[in-house]
DNA sequence: GTCAATATTTAGTCTGCACTAAATTGATGT
DNA sequence: ACATCAATTTAGTGCAGACTAAATATTGAC
């Protein structure tokens, strides 16, 4: 029952548990001890008692059986946590020549390590910029995040435009080969067809502001369902 | 008994012993348990038990009760931590302008953290830079590190004159100090007296290359022999 | 050479965070 | 209403790395 402040220090785990619960619970409402092991890759039994004593500091809340939400404090410490994984992947491409689908592990390791006062150096001389270069936003110091509701690639009726906003960083084959596709935050797409049965969708990809980072230009693409999914868009005229 | 590669994965404990045996060793050619567990602010028998496993390891040899010396792998995993450290308290100089008091706390954090790619392309940004803001040698990517005999400030002869190489860096506030007294790497010195029985010294300092970095210009400062002891020079004519 | 001071190790404990195997609860289809 | 399946929790364990208290080895003084 002690009121513990944000502004302690957390074990690396506790941060790891706390950002991954603040994403499931904005997707899904609450997480649920199967899918933040998942997410974390460890088994589910050793959730269990982990919520227990992320409950006991008063980080999160527990309903039995019924899944986890965060406490102002533990989301604040999560957005701290979100911050600094985002600063560091901007800072590490735009300042360090880091080629994007690097800087996720990397920063998996440093946002457990780095001080505030590092990430605010850091975001300043990098220009303070907004999202990370996979198109995340990046929470302000104070905790603000601006989190607007995407639609993925995927969702996009055939004729429909869209330009990218943001893709998904966890995988960095992944990302390369998006990358080589021109599915980068910035380009624009039309969904030409999309194929039944959860068949393969026809794009046609324009270049974008981020164009020197693509390989190849312009051009008509196939891409499976799961790789859409990966890709955020927001719709256009 | 396994054969362990030296760029194996290891926890930050055993990198923080391994950098303070090298250290130590270097000065006094075996490392006593309690110096060891002085140096890393953990009760002396913690120690014992570590030692064990490190041994086991192969990162070093533990004769009962007579010290411990580092294997050359140790030597080479602990040079490894040491350049990260250097690398980041030089990148944190100067390309984030962080103050040199606060450099040594957030490297000793980082190192643990950062990945060789990373340290590379931290040291390529600030040109390669031989030594750390203190003065201390980077070891390069294979491990080979410049350790040159030097001697305390307090060891000058009245009358004898020196450049400041190197000062500790393990206390900010001492740090602060010195920067304040123009004591920086770089730095001219002629030592004017020494009083007798641990009594303080009379120095002239003089501008050195960083005096942009230091508060105070050239003139006579008094400074104790726990200061002085920080303060490494080389002798000059 | 013996004795005290000091250094070191052992023994036993604790916490964090993971694991497996087994028990339990909740949801679902018939 | 009940059986079954999936999700979750409990129970028991292990490892890393710290602790204190107690035992032991080394060293230095006399």
């Amino acid at each position: 029952m002690t009121a513990a402040r944000a502004d302690a220090e957390y074990t690396a785990p506790v941060e790891d548990y706390l950002k991954v619960i603040y994403d499931i619970e904005r997707h899904a409402g609450a997480a649920g001890t199967n899918d933040i092991a998942q997410r974390l890759a460890i088994a589910p039994a050793s959730v269990s008692g982990m919520v227990r004593r992320l409950a006991d500091q008063g980080l999160l809340e527990h309903e039995r059986y019924r899944g986890v939400r965060l406490t102002d404090m533990g989301r604040r410490v999560a957005l701290r946590t979100i911050r600094r994984h985002r600063v560091i992947e901007a800072y590490l491409t735009l300042a360090l020549g880091y080629p994007w689908d690097l800087v996720h592990d990397e920063a998996e390791r440093l946002e457990h390590a780095a001080s505030d006062e590092l990430i605010d150096r850091m975001a300043a001389a990098i220009g303070e910029p907004s999202t990370d270069p996979h198109g995340a936003p990046i929470p302000t110091r104070e905790g603000e995040i601006e989190e607007r509701a995407l639609h993925s690639l995927a969702d996009l009726a055939p004729g429909e435009r869209g330009r990218v906003v943001r893709v998904s960083d966890d995988d960095a084959e992944r990302l390369r080969y998006l990358a080589e596709l021109g599915l980068v935050p910035g380009t624009e797409v039309l969904l030409l067809s999309r194929a039944p049965y959860g068949g393969p969708l026809a794009l046609l990809v324009g270049a974008g502001p981020n164009a020197d980072e693509s390989v190849a230009g312009a051009g008509e693409r196939m891409v499976g369902p799961a790789l859409a999914a990966a890709v955020l868009v927001e719709r256009e005229a």
